[in-house]
DNA sequence: GTTCCGCATGAATCGATAG
DNA sequence: ACTATCGATTCATGCGGAA
C-alpha cells in the first residue's frame, strides 16, 4: 500500500500556493517545466500539481493509495470517501495533460465487509463526468499474489489499469511493445494451417489462408490488453512496488523518447526508474517523506524539491 | 459472444403468461421443477424464468447476449438499454436461486465509439441496489482471443465473471478446483524428501520429519480469481461459445452433484454439456430456435419444450 | 561462473476477540 | 450493536549463500 499520511488528514489545512517554493512561478502561479523534470517532489498532489504548466505531460501514469483500512500508521483513504478524494486531483492531471496524452490508473477495489467495494466503478462513471473518456481497461494479471485462503473467494491475483484520455485521438505507439512470438504460437501457426487446409477442401473462408501466409513471415507480434508480469517482492521499503515492467510497457506504448511522464503517487519511485530506464524525463511527486528518500535514491538525482 | 436474435426486438409482444405450455403450473403459476430439469427450453427468459419454482437452483451461470453492432443479423441488446433490459431479468433469477446460490455473469462490455461502454459497471451498481452482493469479479483470461488491430487498443484478452450472491453466506466448495502446485514445488519436494530420508537413516529431527510429510501429501494448491483457459476455436454456429472449461470451472466451485443449474442465455449449450459431465441438472433457455436445436443435439436429449 | 536451494515476504481477507 | 485489533491462512518470486 502505498503511502500518503495525513493525505485525508481533516486538520491539515490545504495549501494550494507554497510561498516558499524554491523554483520560480509565472503569473499563473506554475513553475517553469524544466524545474520541475527528474524530479522527485515531495509534498500533497493538491499542492504540487497547481505548479505544473498546462498541457505539458505526455502520459500520467500512477498507482494512488489503495483505500483500505488496515494500516493506520500508513493512513490510506477510506474506501467510502476515494471518490470525493480524488476528483479534484483528477481535475488537475486532466489540466497538465496534453491533449493527446494517456492517463494510466493502476488500482483494484479490496473486499470489505465480504464485498468487492464498488468505488472504483464509481470513479470510473464521475471521471467521464469530469470529461476524461474510458479508452480501455487494461488487466494485470499477476503471477504471484498474496496468498491467504479464506470461505468465500480465492486469491486476488489481477488489478486494473484504466486508461483515460482527453480526446479520442491520442497517441499510442504500438509497435513499442510488440513481443517476439513464442515456440507455442508457431506451433499454433501450424496448426492453424491445418484448419486451414480443411477449410479450403470444404470450401469455407477463403480469405483466411491469404492471413495465415502473412503471420508465419511475422516473428513479432502485437500484445493483448492482459499483461502477466509477477510482483516485486524484494523489500524496497516500500510495501506496494510494482514490477518497473509495468510502468516501462506503458512509457513505450504512449510516449517517445524525451516525453514527459508524471506520476503523483510515486512511491519508491518505480515509474522515475522506468523512465530512466527509458529515456524519458519525470515529474514524481511523493507526500511521504520517507518514500521521498527511498525513490530518490534510486533515480540518484541530488537536486529535489520539497515543498514542505 | 452470444447473440439472441430478437431479443430486443420491440415488435414481438412479450408473453408472461403462456396457455399452450406442455408443462403443469401450480397455483402460482410455476411448473413442477422436474419437468424442466435437463431441458433446453425456447424461448424468451421473461417468458421462461416465471415458470421456475422459487429457491429452487443452485447456480445461475450465463453469458447474456452482449451489446454490440458489428453483427446486424443476430441483433444483440443495444448497448443504452442494456441495464433497463436486464435488471426485470435478475429480479427473477434472483427469485429462482436459493439462499446459499450463486450467480455468475460472464460479459464484457465493448468498445463503442473508440471508448469502453459503462453499461457493465452500471449494471454491476444497479444489480446491489436489487439486493445482489457483489462478492467478487473473477478475471477469464483467454489465452487465444479475437484477432484484430486498431490504432487506440489492442485485442481484448479478457472477460469479466462477475460473482453474485443473495447472501453473504453462501456454498462454496474450493477443494473442487484445486490445482497442481508450480514447478518450484516438485524441485522443493524432491529434495526435501532427499533430506527426509537421509535424516530417517540418521534417525534424527522427528519433527522435521512430520512436517515434510505434511508437505508431500499437499501436491494440489487453491487457485486465484484469474482463469487462464483458450477459448473454444471450434465453430458450433454459434459466435462466441465459451470453452465448456469455463462453466465447469464454476459449476464445480459452486455445486454439488445433483445441483441445480440454470443458463437463461444457453446459446449452443455449452453449459447444459458442462452439468452432463460433471452430473448436475440443468434448466437451459434459448430464444433462438437454431441455437436451441444445435444445443438440444448436443445435450441429445428428445423431450424438449417450446414455448412459442 | 553456474546452478541450486532455503528462506523471507508481499497493494489480502476473514473471523474471532476485545473494547 | 458496532468498531478496532489480531491471528491464521497461503504460494510465487527473488535474493543470498552454498555446492
Amino acid at each position: 500500500m502505498r503511502d500518503v499520511s495525513k493525505s485525508n488528514d481533516s486538520k491539515k489545512p490545504i495549501v494550494h500556493s507554497v510561498p516558499s517554493l524554491p523554483v520560480d512561478e509565472d503569473s499563473e502561479g506554475r513553475s517553469p517545466l524544466t524545474d520541475l523534470l527528474d524530479k522527485i517532489i515531495q509534498g500533497d498532489c493538491l499542492d504540487v500539481l497547481p505548479l505544473i504548466p498546462s498541457e505539458c505531460v505526455d502520459l500520467i501514469l500512477t498507482s494512488p493509495p489503495y483505500a483500505n483500512k488496515r494500516n493506520k500508521t500508513y493512513g490510506g483513504v477510506n474506501a467510502d470517501q476515494y471518490v470525493t478524494w480524488f476528483l479534484p486531483i483528477a481535475a488537475e492531471l486532466q489540466r497538465v495533460l496534453k491533449p493527446t496524452g494517456s492517463f494510466i490508473l493502476n488500482i483494484k477495489e479490496p473486499a470489505i465487509n465480504g464485498e468487492r467495494h464498488t468505488f472504483v466503478i464509481e470513479l470510473i462513471l464521475e471521471l467521464r463526468k469530469q470529461g476524461w473518456f474510458w479508452i480501455e481497461e487494461y488487466c494485470w494479471h499477476k503471477k504471484n499474489c498474496y496468498p491467504g485462503k479464506w470461505p468465500n473467494r480465492f486469491r486476488d491475483a489481477w488489478e486494473r489499469c484504466l486508461h483515460f484520455t482527453k480526446n479520442k485521438q491520442f497517441a499510442m505507439y504500438q509497435e513499442a511493445v510488440m513481443v517476439p512470438m513464442g515456440d507455442w504460437r508457431h506451433q499454433r501457426l501450424r496448426n492453424l494451417s491445418e484448419t486451414d487446409k480443411q477449410r479450403d477442401n470444404s470450401k469455407v473462408g477463403s480469405g483466411f489462408g491469404k492471413n495465415v501466409s502473412n503471420w508465419v513471415e511475422r516473428d513479432m507480434a502485437y500484445p493483448t490488453n492482459v499483461l502477466h508480469l509477477a510482483t516485486e517482492c524484494s523489500n524496497r521499503g516500500h510495501s506496494a512496488a510494482f514490477p518497473v515492467e509495468l510502468p516501462k510497457w506503458f512509457i513505450k506504448l504512449f510516449t517517445l523518447s524525451n516525453n514527459v511522464v508524471l506520476d503523483p503517487f510515486i512511491g519508491s519511485g518505480t515509474t522515475a526508474v522506468a523512465c530512466q530506464e527509458l529515456n524519458r524525463r519525470f515529474i514524481g511527486v511523493e507526500l511521504n517523506a520517507e518514500y521521498c528518500s527511498i525513490a530518490r535514491k534510486r533515480v540518484g538525482n541530488s537536486t529535489q524539491l520539497t515543498l514542505w
